[in-house]
DNA sequence: CACCGCACAAGTGTTGACAATCTTGGCTTC
DNA sequence: GAAGCCAAGATTGTCAACACTTGTGCGGTG
């Protein structure tokens, strides 16, 4: 090999680059860090073999996603969300998920739509299998799918940001006995509003979806396990 | 005064104290660097009167909030936005006011339904004398009111958010003749839903108001004026 | 004359150290 | 014995200097 000129010619990464913030994040929505937990820094310099520079943009950097919260100082520590809060940030969620469902309506391609009648139709079968946690991945994908189909980044990054904050909720919220098969209807019902390119009827069973979700957080947290 | 302690008992400020930070947003607001203008760290030391590391900390949170754009090793420059981004932008804001709208109408108060009320006969008297620019401050007033109200603190951040990304598109557009005799009416029709205590029809009355902002702006675009 | 390579300059990325601030544990005082 | 105070340790805030990357203009070459 002749006279390498100097580092490897570094992949087209656009703006990347920064695995202390990726790696941090990671760590929280993990649960390795535990919300309300601090997070000092020096520590984290040694978990994450980063300089404390770093680690305090990382910092900074999930302070403005939300997911901790920095105190001048004080220090950081893993955001605590309350209760209004998750709705607060799930009907957010449902209005900003509303609006990508309408556009997908207007944008979807038939080969899209065949994607999204085989995701319905896996989804159907995983709950009749009673398989949850693969409807569950399921359920990512469709949402994930709506939002390429709708190609709208400003809506993405938003909802992106809302989801990440609930991850935890989230997650306990889909083990909740009858939730998939509750759940099922309405995500069939999204996928036919889209195939049949009515904006207005995706938007409202995409948000009739997410009301669902609401009520089910409102129920667990009546039974004091949120 | 008998031997203070050591510093001022310091003001209940939660987080903020950031001046470096918020200098630096004011400036860009305000036009003092045009949008797509490099921002030289070292310079804007100066200018600001701070150290980099002030200022590059400065940089990460406006990249965070939109108005900046950061790439690596090559600095940052104030984020230029395009027609259809913000338009995008906008129907974010339409869903996110109009949710805001329809919890308004759920928790308004009789005071501050008649507060409501007089924003309403100001703006019909504004019209009326053509005095735009006190329109335009009484339009800020009205939805703001309508934020204070709804006390939705998730949405209130993501709304503010967006609606910084464009003030200067904003701003173009209060200036279309004949736009603030379209949307009188318009404003009209969310405070009289909001009073009525009707979440529906206040959301749908402030998405209308802010779908004919997005038609305004298109019209604009054709016209080349973006 | 156009093109390629090189070196320099401008500017950003990172580091380590130092200063300011907060917290904790122990001591004094009432 | 409890409350308040003080000092030491721990942790964050800031800085100035150094290392690296990128862009650019100059000179050489086909």
């Amino acid at each position: 090999m002749p006279a390498q000129r100097k580092a490897a010619p570094r992949p087209p990464v656009a703006s990347a680059d920064t695995p202390a913030r990726d790696a941090l994040r990671k760590a929280i929505l993990d649960g390795v860090y535990l919300p309300g937990e601090r997070l000092v820094e020096a520590s984290l310099c040694e978990q994450l073999g980063a300089s404390r520079f770093i680690i305090r943009a990382a910092l900074a950097d999930l302070a403005a996603e939300g997911l901790v919260e920095v105190q001048r100082n004080k220090g950081a520590h893993v955001r605590k969300i309350s209760f209004e809060e998750a709705v607060e940030i799930t009907e957010v969620r449902m209005v900003l998920e509303g609006l990508v469902a309408a556009r997908a309506a207007t944008l979807v391609t038939d080969e899209q739509a065949s994607e999204l009648d085989e995701i319905a139709l896996l989804m159907r079968r995983a709950v009749a299998a009673e398989e949850f946690r693969r409807y569950s991945d399921l359920n990512q994908r469709l949402h994930r799918l709506i939002q390429t189909i709708a190609r709208h980044r400003t809506a993405d990054r938003l909802i992106e940001t809302m989801r990440a904050q609930l991850v935890r909720h989230q997650y306990t919220l889909s083990l909740l006995p009858g939730r998939p098969a509750a759940s099922l209807p309405q995500h069939e019902r999204i996928v036919e509003a889209i195939r049949a390119r009515s904006p207005k009827a995706a938007e409202e069973a995409m948000r009739a979806h997410i009301a669902s979700v609401i009520e089910a957080l409102r129920s667990l947290e009546a039974v004091g396990l949120s």
